[in-house]
DNA sequence: AACTATTAATAAAA
DNA sequence: TTTTTATTAATAGTT
């Protein structure tokens, strides 16, 4: 219908291409309409075009959701259900690896202990036996490097201050006179903290009770996760 | 284009409206599809009848599920993306305190200390040291009990080979003679293992290292939970 | 974009 | 329903 015929395969022309989309596509839609009022029918059109623009139609009396709705119930199965459900799938596992990883941690607490077996009980305390010494062997090393640095600071403090001294003849004032006893002080604290005595590494424990244990994220555990 | 020119208004009569239905409907995909071919073009056509008959036409390079998400993405926020974000973030959440825990089990393993301060490893060390005394509670308890029930059964059993003895006037039967020995090996571990020492707990711990902790779902960790 | 020669769609009838 | 066919509508190539 022009003049002349043309045979139906892709344009190569991207000019003409183009041309001829808008002029078809406005035709389409033009035949939509109509037999929208009609028929009396419902019609939904989305059109990409070759360079991505994209161009949609639907009848005036509904719109492009309803009618896939209702064309997702009309073909039975939903084209996102499977995607929806890989994600409630994920969902359910993930609160029940969450679920999993609680109980460990209870029983890593010593609570929840009732459903272990004696040979689990042994494993656990085996485990729980180890991490403690790997903390208290964290501890002491960060204690013993916290201290260190502390003494090379007040090391370097007294001697600035005795070179103070020394270059400016003062007398000791009291407001520094505390750099002189320091040192001592600390150095009293590392000797007695050995890196082999878990009752030496006690001695930082000043017996504060931790207010909760650390449970990361547990605060998000009061959160209804299921969805509608 | 018929016998005569129509109006574009709804056609009253069921019938020819049905027959108009059908021929325009056939003309519109026809157009969709050369539409497709000649111009290169992504159309997808749902359409449902005044009788509730539906039909669609989608370029046979796609699917309706892509084009529609290509739509959704289009038209920049859209139909069904609201609740699908919503999963999206529990997934997010979930996963982010599902990490915390994993996090926290290693820490009680006395694994990746190297963040915590101070203060945290005190914590900790507190808290484990305290775990740990349960376990150890908890493991007594559990084979005092086993032992208990054990040794009465052992008893009982006894005491119905002595019965069955006495009845029949029977010698003892070396088959059965472990039945008289068993009892005092039992109340020999009983005596041994006291509530109050750690030490003796300890002595059901056959160095049997377990092989991997209990990581209870760690399994799942290796999924790549995102989606596509 | 507008124009028109031509083809394509289709309304009414069979 | 489908086919036929007279007629209108869409549009290819041109301007």
């Amino acid at each position: 219908m022009g003049r002349g015929k043309i045979e139906i395969k892709r344009i190569e022309n991207a000019t003409n291409r183009q041309v001829t989309y808008s002029k078809r596509r406005t035709g389409i839609m033009k035949k939509a309409k109509e037999l929208t009022v009609l028929c009396d029918a419902q019609v939904a059109i989305i059109m990409f075009s070759s360079t991505g623009k994209y161009h949609e139609f639907c009848s005036p009396s509904t719109d492009i959701k309803t009618i896939f709705d209702r064309y997702q119930q009309a073909i039975g199965t939903s084209l996102w259900i499977e995607q929806y459900e890989t994600m409630q799938r994920t969902l359910s596992h993930l609160k029940e690896i969450n679920r999993n990883l609680r109980t460990e941690i209870r029983q890593r607490m010593g609570e929840d202990l009732d459903g272990l077996d004696f040979h689990e009980l042994r494993g656990l305390e085996q485990n729980v036996d180890a991490a403690l010494k790997e903390v208290r062997h964290k501890k002491y090393h960060v204690i013993t490097t916290q201290t260190d640095t502390f003494k090379k600071k007040v090391k370097h403090s007294s001697e600035a201050y005795r070179h103070l001294q020394q270059e400016l003849g003062m007398r000791e004032d009291p407001a520094f006179g505390f750099v002189d006893n320091a040192p001592g002080t600390w150095e009293a604290a590392v000797a007695l903290g050995g890196p082999a005595g878990g009752g030496a590494a006690d001695m930082y424990a000043f017996r504060v009770v931790p207010s909760q244990p650390n449970l990361h994220g547990m605060a998000y555990g009061s959160h209804d996760l299921r969805l509608g």
